[in-house]
RNA sequence: GGGCGGUUUCCCGAGUGGCCAAAGGGGACAGACUGUAAAUCUGCUGCAAAUUGCUUCGGUGGUUCGAAUCCACCACCGCCCA
């Protein structure tokens, strides 16, 4: 089986400029291909992982990649698909955010011997000036066609500034930069930069007459369409002091019915074979394939320790029985007790398991809140410091648990 | 540059002087049902030392016994004209 077969029965590409130059060009190891990451935030997110699988997927398959950060690029802000203007950061949030970015990455691609690249357009784009761009490259671009540009539908109602608008003639000039630097021939994706990514082609061709490519990776969304890797419109990262092993588990082990077997083929390397047999599971056996996504992934991003500490975690929260010795652990403080008590509120609070005391108060009356299995109704209910020497273990909801010491 | 419209609680959106912590929807959270799934139904949704108090309706100042609501200025956004 080719690279580009798997690549296509995983489903993971969605758009390519010229399939059969593409085949042969990753089949052979003969790309040199480039993924942007724009660093927006100071971790990678679990949305970002899947370029990041592909990217191994292609280097084992003998294909050069180049890890772009955005350095440059974040300056300005992609507006593709957002209906509002992104924060604007400042400089040395971005060049913080590049390092944590570049740390993370090292982890699943490997630099060595030139096997990789990591770069960052800020040190080209920077340093561009104004004019000579325009001449340049300005010229190549036809407004028309960029108003036109999908990637900008969203924001021509809502409005679209003049700085966003050149996000597309940023990610261009890098294509083109790097075609002739590094000989990158080939550009991959998200979905949703299709435009842009066609953008950087059409410059290439124009400027220098050759071809370059371009393929888009199909965006995790779930059954209802919603992109994945997300909680309550908060990412899943893969720093793990910004989401823990054990909640980046959870959130895998979590996915619905309808979506398993999809995050399976795109973001494990588990062989073809052995997902081909998941495909005729049904019902509660998929459970165990939500157990095996969630390990596989927590394994790739945590390691195998990790892994396993989150799984045994849930199999003693959700199975019973197990040891509960890697469950989330919070220790309360002397602030946390008045008078040599806390009330079962502060507990929650200070956990993390509400935000505020109201909210805890409504948990707890409304039933969702137990202590060692028992179901804690009184919100006025209080603990001495001794109680905490033996186990304490709090549950708030169905899956929100935490281990209470003092 | 000119004219008009807008900025409300996590999001959308109602509210044009007291009955407003602010309708409705979405989301989130909790409960029932379940398989740590989905669907459905119910509750709930500013904060706190809680029959009360405090903070909130772009910002600042003002009018008023009383302002999300009226006035002035500022900021940002949209539409139309140049």
């Amino acid at each position: 089986m080719t690279i580009y077969d798997e690549l296509v029965e995983r489903g993971l590409i969605a758009q390519v400029t010229n399939e059969e130059e593409i085949k042969k060009l990753i089949n052979e190891g003969k790309a040199t291909f480039y993924i942007g990451f724009d660093c927006t935030a100071d971790s990678l997110t679990a949305g970002h992982f899947m370029a990041l699988t592909l990217m191994k997927r292609l280097q084992m398959a003998g294909n050069k990649p180049i890890a772009l950060i955005g350095g440059g690029t974040t300056m300005i802000g992609d507006p593709s698909g957002r209906t509002d203007m992104r924060k604007m950061l400042t400089r040395e949030d971005i060049d913080h955010n590049a390092e944590c970015f570049k740390h993370q990455m090292e982890r699943f691609i490997d630099f060595s011997d030139d096997k990789a690249l990591m770069v960052n357009n800020a040190d080209w784009l920077l340093n561009l000036n104004y004019v000579e761009l325009l001449r340049e490259v300005g010229a190549c671009f036809s407004v028309n066609n960029m108003l036109r540009a999908e990637c900008y539908k969203q924001r021509m109602e809502k409005g679209l500034s003049f700085l966003e608008f050149n996000y597309m003639i940023m990610q261009s000039y890098d294509f083109y930069y790097m075609f002739q630097k590094y000989n990158c021939n080939l550009e991959f994706g998200g979905d949703d930069q299709w435009s842009n990514m066609l953008g950087g082609t059409e410059l290439i061709r124009r400027k220098l007459g050759k071809d370059a490519h371009a393929m888009t990776i199909t965006l995790l969304t779930d059954s209802q369409g919603k992109k994945m890797g997300k909680t309550a419109g908060n990412a899943v990262w893969l720093d793990p002091n910004k989401t823990t092993p054990f909640e980046f588990y959870q959130y895998w082990r979590n996915v619905g019915d309808a979506d398993v077997l999809k995050c399976i083929r795109m973001l494990t390397f588990l062989p073809m074979e052995e997902i081909r047999k998941m495909d005729s599971w049904e019902g509660a056996q998929l459970n165990e394939a939500k157990d095996i996504l969630a390990y596989e992934l927590t394994q790739m991003v945590h390691g195998t320790e990790e892994a396993d500490k989150a799984r045994e975690a849930s199999k003693a929260l959700f199975a019973g029985g197990a040891n509960s010795e890697n469950v989330p652990c919070h220790k309360l403080t002397d602030e946390d007790f008045r008078d040599g008590k806390v009330d079962i509120l502060q507990i929650l609070v200070s956990a993390g398991l509400t935000a505020s005391r109201a909210e805890a108060r409504r948990a707890v009356q409304q039933g969702g809140v137990s202590v060692n299995g028992e179901k804690v109704s009184d919100p006025f209910t209080a603990y001495e410091k001794s109680v905490f020497a033996e186990e304490f273990m709090l549950k708030k909801g169905k899956k929100s648990f935490c281990k209470i010491e003092a």
